[in-house]
DNA sequence: CCGCCCCTATCGGAGAAGCCGATGGCAGGA
DNA sequence: TCCTGCCATCGGCTTCTCCGATAGGGGCGG
């Protein structure tokens, strides 16, 4: 069993063929081809289905992915580890979350916040789909995402809470009324994101809770272009507080003073309990960003 | 890199020298030599501080154990899953439990009480020491123990309760004085099993309990030894109640009627979360031990 | 229906690597 | 001092690896 057969028969699967795999890993087709009949020999099994437009992994070889990313996985920690490099966590999170919170828990972690445990960090934004997708199929240590998503039987946590605000800009004429009943609020126009991303999904838990159908002006592709065109006054947003810290404190958006329940949200961290160097920064890194919770956060 | 390599690090390691792990190997002493060149060259540092009476890892070899380990359990986990054999589970438990009460468990386990998953099942009989250290070192995916030992901060599962019992032969004078006082049993001599062994701290703890220095008449070296000492009629033992109900259902013991406290014990399971194909199995297994409690055992 | 194209398997050869037995250096103990 | 046990190295043979070239096979358009 070798890295390079497990490299090449991976770049087959996800290239979807093995001369596509050879150009991609440098060798040539005859060359990738010979690996996989080594690995099927070894195995004693084929693992790939070859047709003339490509080629599809065999049952066996569908039970042999997940090893095989594992076998990778490991071997470069193994290096790492052994070069005496400090581990390195994967973590991932949403855009939100990676824009507005992470920065500062991260800063604190590099800085020692969290004891001598020190780890170096990648972080990859994406949606919560995949996060959890990466994460159980271990090419993420740690995900933070947004109250709790579909099943995932590892260890999970509540890093902090938060809760949905409504949002205009200061010249909006919404800010200009009070008391806001929940009539002004059905009446005004709302941005909204796409409808698969988590923060649509809050904004419709929300409307189901304001009332039937609040009404939507615009859909915006992204949070970030969301949040631009609110603060530019051209309509109200419904979104968790922590996104909006930054604008609320320099008076860019005002938070409008709507009594009725706006709903709560929980930071969530879900991670890898696996054994190794990396185990212990992470918690680590867990227990730190507890401290850092939007709600004491936003007291500071 | 190459399992063949990692076997052949892990051998000397092993086996304290290359020649010796050449032998176990079935190679020759130089093959090894190269191999673990090859190696080091590949990994970019020596990971062996060679001498004239024999090796000894360096600090970056330290680091590479775990991993080596890792990734040859891997190996075979791998070949097991892709040729769609059965996961295996590699349970570990305290002599007693692997007596008394796995058998059951895993007959039934193997009958399908813990619904369609199945695995193969290994069972490795040790001390609690020994199978806390196999746990985390991996070689081992699940261990059941009596009562709480050393932190261990993966899953653990209380499997049920029991509780210490007073036993003699029935020969024995003290089985026939009733009703049962302490200073009976503190007159009456004991037979116990070794330091260290769990069993004796249950006996200490139990001493403590009872009272100040109960009498100990012979130390034997394991609980079978001393269970038979026990039914000869050599003395009184203090033991937990499922690892004699075999013989308090034959007669060959007496549990005597002593109302004052002896300590409630716990079986609890101890394993390893991981992803993988043996994860699901594995919770089934944990879940059915449950069911196999020795309060519900021996009502039955 | 035929040729074309893209896919993969196979073949032969050159180079590298693996394995072995033999040899040599080194250190500790009799 | 010699002897013993350990490891590294060397030369050889074998095996593996990789390559380019070639062959076979199935879809697809003409």
């Amino acid at each position: 069993m070798d890295t390079r057969q497990l490299r090449a028969f991976l770049a087959v699967v996800e290239t979807g063929g093995i001369s596509a795999a050879a150009d991609q890993l440098g060798y040539a087709q005859s060359s990738v081809s010979d690996q996989l009949r080594t690995l099927e020999r070894d195995l004693g099994t084929p693992v790939l289905n070859r047709t003339s437009i490509g080629t599809v992994p065999t049952e066996a070889g569908q039970r042999l992915l997940p090893y095989a990313r594992r076998m990778l996985d490991l071997d470069g920690e193994l290096r790492r580890t052994v070069s005496g490099r400090r581990p390195l966590l994967r973590i991932g999170a949403l855009q939100s979350l990676a824009d507005e919170w992470l920065p500062e828990v991260l800063t604190a972690f590099d800085h020692g916040a969290a004891g001598p445990e020190t780890a170096d960090v990648t972080v990859t934004v994406t949606s919560r789909t995949r996060l959890m997708e990466e994460l159980l199929e271990g090419r993420l240590d740690a995900v933070f995402t947004l109250d709790s998503g579909p099943a995932y039987d590892g260890p999970t946590a509540v890093v902090g809470t938060d809760h949905v605000v409504l949002v205009t800009a200061p010249s909006h004429p919404l800010a200009s009324v009070h008391p806001l009943t929940l009539d002004d609020v059905r009446r005004t126009e709302f941005m909204v994101t796409e409808i698969g991303c988590i923060y649509r999904q809050l904004f419709d838990e929300c409307g189901r809770d304001l009332g039937p159908s609040l009404k939507i002006a615009m859909i915006t592709g992204s949070l970030n272009a969301l949040r631009r065109l609110t603060v530019n006054g051209r309509g109200a947003a419904l979104l968790p507080r922590f996104s909006v810290q930054a604008e609320l404190e320099s008076g860019d958006l005002v938070m409008l003073d709507l009594k009725e329940g706006l709903a709560p949200l929980t930071i969530e961290a879900r991670w890898r309990d696996e054994i190794g160097p990396g185990a212990a920064p992470l918690r680590a890194l867990v227990e730190l960003t507890q401290k850092f919770s939007p709600a004491a956060w936003a007291m500071a």
